[in-house]
DNA sequence: GATGAATGAGCGTTCATTCAT
DNA sequence: GATGAATGAACGCTCATTCAT
């Protein structure tokens, strides 16, 4: 078990290092550093740089998944499922910088691996709000007109593009909770003002 | 004149090399054999490689800036003008994949100088958005409780999220027509089934 | 132990390829490979280029002031102790073929840095002949009317040009001792035939 | 006429250069802005970089031999003759900083081909050194003990390592014709207080 | 397993030199 | 003759990876 100890530390400190300085700037030495480990130990629990990264994803996105899946329950309505996947996105990437820079920055960056990547693991995270889309759909709760892939793009893309301005911008000040108000509301009833 | 041209040819060859490799993995004598110039013809041009990357940022994004203007005319709503801007930047996205990436890829890797920049040139593209929403608020179109800001992040960040998949995922095959359609329509009037 | 063999070795090889090449076409692979160590390894042990230049001198120069220092001693007059550091000085140059030349081709060439350079350790050197010759004025030997600096430059000068005489000019065929004996005698008595 | 002109010029401007920067630093595009020329004419004068510099040489120690040898004149003794070329070559250097950084300096740069060099041109300058103390050993004013030759190296050395005091150490405060005293007394009568 | 010194391939950048105008 | 844009060889330095201890 000590060795997953390890494993985990350099995790954590490989998550720190590539959200502060992006993956081509971190040294594995600054990783190692944060670690506490020595350089070639890091080589004994991941084969290169690169595959450091994967495991970030890997651990940090796994965690994402296992705790939007309890929280949305199984009982609750695809309106309210929807809302709690916002909320829960948004409040997670303000707790957690590092992994909010490293779905933002690294996720764009290492183009041709981690797009294979993402049509598995990542993939999966986003899935769930497809999945809300149409069951949301099934029961009569959303048009039916609109195709959930997009769908599905247009709420982590709005969720990601807001996460990043926190973590960028210091005028950025809106709360969690303001902002998962505004994108679920803009998001379910549309920028227009409603016809009575 | 030719200088003028060398410097285009170079941003063109960059955009691409950028666009295919990415800025790390993107090399000077790549860029250089791409514009069929010397490594050093480069350096008469541009202070280093990240000068370069902004340059294309500067040169690309100020086009699209002025062509989106241009589109947009000054008699149209507001509730048009999102229709065009959203339209125009799905068009632009799929015709120009390497402007599409670079927008994509780039604009989150460099963290810390791109933030800059960010606020300066490509803020004006994302400004247009907010002013849209802002003048269609005060005629009454678009909702008084929506954030012009946050609801200019949303639309720019589901655009880009769209984007992207056009470039990377093969089983992206919705046209620019069909993508635009949904997404407006849903920022217009939102994912549930209107009461009525 | 180990670690510091590695200093000393490159150290040693730098001497020996600056005073053959100069430093300028000094080639970090050159020092690599006269010391038969990778070029990255140098910049385990010193910072950059110009960094070994300043630890040659630091090394060499150190040794060197160590060692006519024993050499003078405390009981000697201060004509003996004139006498003893030029013999000494020469008998160097003429060993240390490397040092002399780095002492006379670099320790002019890279001139800001080594200028505040050699107002420290280089000068401690120097100062050894301005003490000598305060020495000898404070006993009565050495006339009060001369300058203890302008002394101590004429003294290094004089050396140092005659330094490089053996290791460039293949007919300066005197031995040290001649020589030692040729700038002693000018020094103490000069040129003129002495009145009786 | 126009052409020598410009080949002065560049002389000129190198000498400036070479002296604010050394060899090594400075850059042909430098010395072509000093000059107030392009780039290109320079090799329309010069072979290459290292061509300027031994024209530099060529162009002022042969205005420096012009002048010195104006100077001694003909019926002078050579005590006489040595105070003068002591005293001229320090108020030569002590005006141009030029002049004097460039010998100081480059004359130990560039080893290999400024040694063969100096064998030709600059030691002109050193034999007249030469001249004077075996003129003086001729009539039996200077001592016939010492070698002429290395007698000349102890004057250069001495006159050398002084104008560097001038152009680097800013506590170097001693007038020309202080500095020509104290060495000139030095190198004639010695060190030692006289017997009487 | 853990270390960290050593490696060396690789790249951004400079600048002397050329040559079309 | 004069220009200065273009060239491309060359080099200092970095850092992911290895391996002897």
């Amino acid at each position: 078990m000590k060795s997953t100890d390890k494993h985990r530390k350099i995790i954590r400190a490989a998550t720190k290092v590539f959200a502060r300085k992006g993956f081509y700037n971190a040294r594995i030495s600054d990783i190692a550093k944060e670690a506490k480990v020595a350089d070639g130990t890091i080589y004994l629990y991941f084969n290169n740089k690169f595959d450091i990264l994967l495991s970030v994803f890997e651990q940090e996105i796994g965690k994402l998944i296992e705790h939007v899946n309890l929280l949305l329950g199984k009982k609750n309505s695809a309106r309210t499922k929807l809302e709690i996947f916002i909320t829960n996105h948004l409040e997670e990437m303000k707790k957690n910088r590092y992994l909010a820079e490293v779905i933002h920055i690294e996720l764009r960056q290492t183009t041709k691996i981690i797009r294979e990547y993402r049509k598995n693991a990542f993939n999966e995270y986003l899935m769930i709000i497809a999945a809300i889309i149409e069951e949301g759909q099934a029961d009569g709760t959303f048009r039916q007109d609109i195709l959930p892939d997009i769908a599905q793009q247009v709420v982590f893309g709005a969720l990601d593009e807001i996460s990043i301005c926190w973590h960028t911008d210091s005028d950025c000040t809106y709360t969690p909770a303001e902002v998962s108000y505004q994108i679920t509301s803009l998001l379910q009833t549309g920028l227009l003002v409603q016809a009575t």
